[in-house]
DNA sequence: GTTCTAGAAC
DNA sequence: GTTCTAGAAC
């Protein structure tokens, strides 16, 4: 299939503005039409453009929040209506899925990962995508909301322990196996498939 | 967040 | 020699 996208988009101009720097690409997802899930009047559904899973969708508020360390008791209905959406979309799925924001993320735009936890995806590459899901790294939808009630803030920890984290050795999520590179873990991975 | 790739690990 | 990881990106 030929494409019309090219034509359009490279055009030449020496007053070209300088690109908008890359951890504000959400903001663009959140408007592609090919991108959105489901819509409401405080929040939007996409999937996610480099899918870690055989399911991956995110879940971002309209509102302009960069992430849920900007949250307080005023966004508890917001994060409220996050735990509808999610738990609209895991009753329809056929597996399970689980709901959790990463710790420090990288994209703007506060988002809430729903994921599947096969973890199956050419775009899985690196020990960071593995650990940024499976390990603390990942907090869960509810312990959030839950310290944005009690807390009427989220807080933030330490660097080191995030860095931690992430250089932490993988292990897969679903038995005790621990891989010795990526290649070797998503290989593994597959085996939890199969039936 | 991804891409690219040098050099570490095998 | 090939595979794999991890750091730079002006």
């Amino acid at each position: 299939m030929t494409t019309k996208r090219s034509a359009m988009t490279s055009v030449p101009s020496t007053a070209a503005k300088k690109a908008r720097h890359w951890s504000l690409g959400l903001l663009d997802s959140m408007k592609d039409p090919n991108s959105i899930v489901k819509k409401t009047e405080r929040v939007v559904v996409i999937k996610d453009k480099y899918p870690k899973a055989k399911i991956h969708y995110l879940v971002l508020p309209h509102e302009d929040i960069s992430s849920i360390y900007k949250l307080d008791k005023s966004h508890i209905r917001l994060l409220e209506e996050f735990g509808s959406v999610y738990k609209e979309l895991n009753e329809s799925a056929e597996v399970e899925l689980k709901a959790g924001f990463h710790a420090v993320p990288s994209m703007q735009r506060l988002h809430m990962h729903i994921i599947s936890r096969d973890m199956i995806s050419p775009c899985l590459k690196t020990k960071a995508h593995w650990n940024s899901f499976t390990t603390k790294f990942f907090r869960p939808y509810e312990d959030v909301l839950q310290e944005l009630k009690k807390d009427g803030l989220v807080k933030k920890m330490p660097p080191e322990i995030h860095k931690n984290f992430m250089a932490a050795p993988i292990k897969c999520n679903q038995c005790s196996y621990e891989p010795k590179n990526m290649p070797n873990l998503k290989e593994h991975l597959l085996s939890h498939t199969k039936k």
